[in-house]
DNA sequence: AGCACGCCGACT
DNA sequence: GTCGGCGTGCTC
């Protein structure tokens, strides 16, 4: 086995594939597969991963691997597998595949040097000055002294210098300096003697040292003595004192305290639901469950114990979180159960954080990973569960490249390891729950709340009505009232405002009326520069109105509202009441969100105004009212999913009010709140809504009834961007069965970025097994011009965004 | 992706 | 003759 078969770091079509290199015979024990490794390319050097190893070739010409970046592999045999299987059905590069599955900071980082070969003296005068007596400078060093390419062409020809290319990991490891004796203590104690008088302070450090001969962490040391660095290193440079150090762990929860609990008696419907997971756990048995519990049912429960048989049976599990609700209260109910044998992987951790946790998961120093969607990733090779809470959250879609849904790596994962794939949710996706009821997953199911407390009465109120009642202030009169109420009694509210509402629909403020494509029951975009509306699913579109099509008003307006101007009108509205305000904006500093969150908690305020962010984890007994300020909001973008991811976000909000002692009361304002997810939502009635919802997507084949894939084409040129576009939905059409339907050319929602024009087709199908190859040759016929002209082809199967 | 190689026009 | 423009093709 002296060859390694290796991906090398250049993400293109060329280079996807596996390299030979012989492995020199110091390195014969530390290459193995996983490994990340340095590897000539061509003139330059890359870092690589090594997949295979073996020992034929019909490569002559073989390069010896350079150098070795890991000890241990970083990617698991299984993962390798993974990987192999995500670059296939996502078409995205192998070495992507690679990347995505590890921390950031072990991405390679490569930089170039000019190194001097010749006498310093015998060199022209121009590369004297360049090197200025150095032997090795940074290449960069060329552009930045103006110093002709030409020159160091020449100089490379002759001999005289020579370009190195550098390949470096990012990954740094935190060391803790530790003091302790380098002599005896007899010897010590010498020393201590023979120290002159006015060394008072060396002798105070040797005088403990004396009393304790043990290795000390040099923080402490400095603390308890209150001495300095400095005078420790005299010690050190004397030969009395020595530091050693020791590799730690950048551990964000380290400092914290965490109750530890024990597992809580199940319901009868818990224990019900535990079960047939239980059983697949000691049957090592894949099966993937729909855990169907509404808001407060206590699904968490059910996983904590779930991990509980996973870890009794030595095994290892992996907890998915969206990102907005790995708050510290959900990483304490974790570390609470399972302590120091969790580990937490979440995108507010710093790259040097999130490497240490890792590094915890491929020592095998933690047996359950709680993270958000690259967690699914994390290098457990004993797999004894997979739980994805809050399967509906649009967030475990990877939005670039690859493109992939954590759900879907579960499951690959689960078949693997012969294990349970839990899929967990208050409103499941429509996909999930047709499988469910199709018997692809296992339903489960929680329907009542723990501790016997009912959801929290909903109200809506028809934005209309207030309109012409005169109301013209985005608070409704009944949410008004409530606030001010509230404020009284001191207890707490939450408005939430949709900021995605900050899109384009068009709507008639007199009647409510929307503007929708007649093809697709989806609402027009509003296009500013053309003052035209538009389908972004088939290409229809007509002129922006003056009146309203259905009842000739002319408050036909198109809508959008930002958080910041709520504040400023709330305020207005109730002077006396504290705000906070969470958005983007407000949060964007790193710990901004938790601090808000206490605060609110403290009851620091009385009103807590937000975005998506708040919907989710929330839990704080003194809030009682929770009001949405424009349910509509996410209900007209032009996105099929709008009304299921409507009646996902009212439930999930709804779920924030009177979880405790107080009961919760829900005020929905909207301008169309007869809509079936709104109405639906309100009266927390999940089944009807699958069913009503179902025969949408039936309708106008959507999924689940049909998969969906989008092809995305941009290129500077409006016009070839079209031409692109057109003929592949040309080629689409001839190369699929005739019962898939092809949608477009036609633009992207974001019709240009960045300068570049976008275009997109959508493929709707039912069976299509030669998609992957047909796209892969769609790809290929293009491959010349994405490289050589500026062309960018995306393809997104199963898209959760048509941006 | 990068980089070298190689073939053309515009110079010392 | 030499320098540098960019199209072409390769990287174990």
């Amino acid at each position: 086995m002296n060859i390694a078969r290796v991906i090398v770091d250049v993400p293109s079509s060329q280079t996807n594939r596996l390299f030979d290199y012989l492995i020199p015979e110091e390195l014969q024990s530390v290459v193995t597969v996983g490994v990340r490794v340095i590897v000539p390319f061509g003139p330059r050097k890359v870092m690589g991963f090594v997949l295979e190893k073996t020992t034929e070739t019909n490569v002559h010409k073989l390069k010896p691997i350079q150098d070795v970046m890991d000890i241990t592999p970083v990617i698991t045999s299984e993962l390798v597998e993974v990987g192999k299987w995500l670059s296939d059905t996502t078409l995205c590069f192998y070495v992507s595949a690679y990347q995505a599955m590890l921390p950031q900071v072990l991405k390679a980082k490569y930089d170039k040097e000019l190194c001097l070969l010749a006498e310093h003296d015998s060199i022209s005068y121009e590369l004297q000055h360049l090197f200025a007596g150095r032997g090795i400078i940074p290449y960069e060093e060329i552009k930045q002294r103006n110093v002709a390419y030409s020159v160091i062409q020449k100089g490379v020809r002759e001999g005289i210098l020579e370009v190195q290319y550098n390949v470096q990991s990012k990954e740094t490891k935190k060391r803790e300096t530790y003091i302790s004796p380098a002599i005896e203590s007899q010897r010590l104690d010498e020393m201590y003697v023979d120290l002159p008088k006015q060394a008072t302070k060396q002798k105070r450090i040797l005088a403990h040292f004396l009393h304790n001969p043990a290795e000390i962490r040099q923080k402490e040391l400095l603390h308890q003595l209150s001495t300095t660095r400095a005078l420790i290193k005299t010690l050190i440079d004397k030969g009395i004192l020595k530091e050693t150090y020791r590799e730690v762990y950048r551990d964000p929860y380290n400092q914290r305290e965490y109750k530890q609990t024990t597992p809580f008696p199940l319901t009868e419907e818990q224990t019900n639901a535990i079960e047939p997971i239980h059983y697949a756990i000691h049957m090592n048995q894949h099966e993937t469950f729909l855990l169907h519990g509404v808001t407060g049912s206590g699904k968490t429960e059910v996983y904590l114990q779930s991990i509980q048989h996973v870890l009794e049976k030595g095994k290892e599990a992996i907890v998915l979180v969206p990102e907005i609700a790995l708050t510290p209260q959900m990483v304490e109910r974790f570390k609470g159960r399972f302590g120091s044998r969790v580990a937490v992987l979440h995108s507010a951790l710093s790259a040097g954080e999130k490497y240490d946790e890792w590094r915890k998961v491929l020592r095998k120093e933690v047996q359950v990973v709680v993270g958000a969607r690259s967690a699914i990733f994390a290098p457990f090779e004993n797999l004894g569960i997979i739980i994805i809470d809050e399967e509906h959250e649009s967030s475990y879609k990877q939005e670039d490249y690859p493109r992939y849904h954590a759900r879907d790596v579960a499951i690959y994962r689960g078949k693997y390891h012969q294990c349970p794939v839990v899929l967990g949710s208050a409103t499941p996706t429509l996909e999930s729950f047709a499988r469910a009821k199709k018997e692809v997953y296992t339903l489960l199911s929680l329907t009542k709340r723990m501790n016997d407390a009912s959801m929290p009465e909903v109200e809506r109120i028809d934005m209309r009505e207030e309109l012409h009642a005169g109301n013209r202030s985005m608070f409704s009169r009944v949410l008004h009232e409530k606030l001010l109420d509230r404020l009284q009694k001191g207890e707490q509210s939450v408005l939430f405002l949709n900021r995605r509402g900050y899109s384009t629909f068009v709507m008639c403020r007199d009647c409510g009326h929307v503007i929708e494509c007649p093809h697709c029951d989806i609402a027009l975009t509003y296009h500013r520069n053309t003052e035209r509306l538009k389908c972004h699913y088939c290409s229809y579109e007509e002129a922006m109105p003056h009146e309203c099509p259905e009842c000739e008003s002319d408050s036909i307006r198109y809508f959008g509202t930002g958080t910041q101007k709520v504040e400023e009108s709330l305020q207005q509205l109730m002077p006396e009441a504290r705000i906070i305000r969470m958005d983007v904006d407000t949060t964007r500093r790193k710990g901004s969100h938790e601090r808000l969150l206490t605060k609110f908690g403290n009851h620091g305020a009385d009103i807590l105004l937000g975005t998506q962010m708040i919907a989710k984890g929330l839990d704080f007994a003194k809030v009682t009212l929770v009001g949405v300020l424009a349910a509509d909001s996410l209900l007209h973008l032009p996105d099929f999913r709008s009304a299921e991811k409507t009646f996902q976000l009212l439930t999930q909000v709804s779920g924030r009010a009177g979880r405790h002692k107080l009961p919760g009361e829900v005020v929905i304002q909207s301008y169309t709140p007869e809509h079936y997810s709104i109405d639906l939502a309100s009266q927390y009635d999940y089944d009807s809504f699958f069913h009503k919802e179902m025969s949408v997507r039936k309708m106008f084949q959507y999924p689940p009834y049909y998969f969906l894939t989008l092809v995305t084409v941009s290129h500077p040129n409006h016009l070839y961007t079209m031409d692109v576009t057109q003929k592949i939905s040309q080629l689409l059409r001839e190369q699929l069965s005739s019962q898939s339907v092809i949608l477009g050319p036609t633009p992207s929602p974001l019709t240009r970025i960045k300068d570049r024009y976008r275009y997109q087709c959508v493929i709707k199908y039912k069976n299509e097994p030669t998609l992957y190859k047909v796209m892969k040759r769609i790809l290929q016929l293009y491959e010349e011009a994405m490289q050589k002209n500026d062309l960018h082809i995306t393809i997104d199967f199963q898209p959760h965004q048509m941006m």
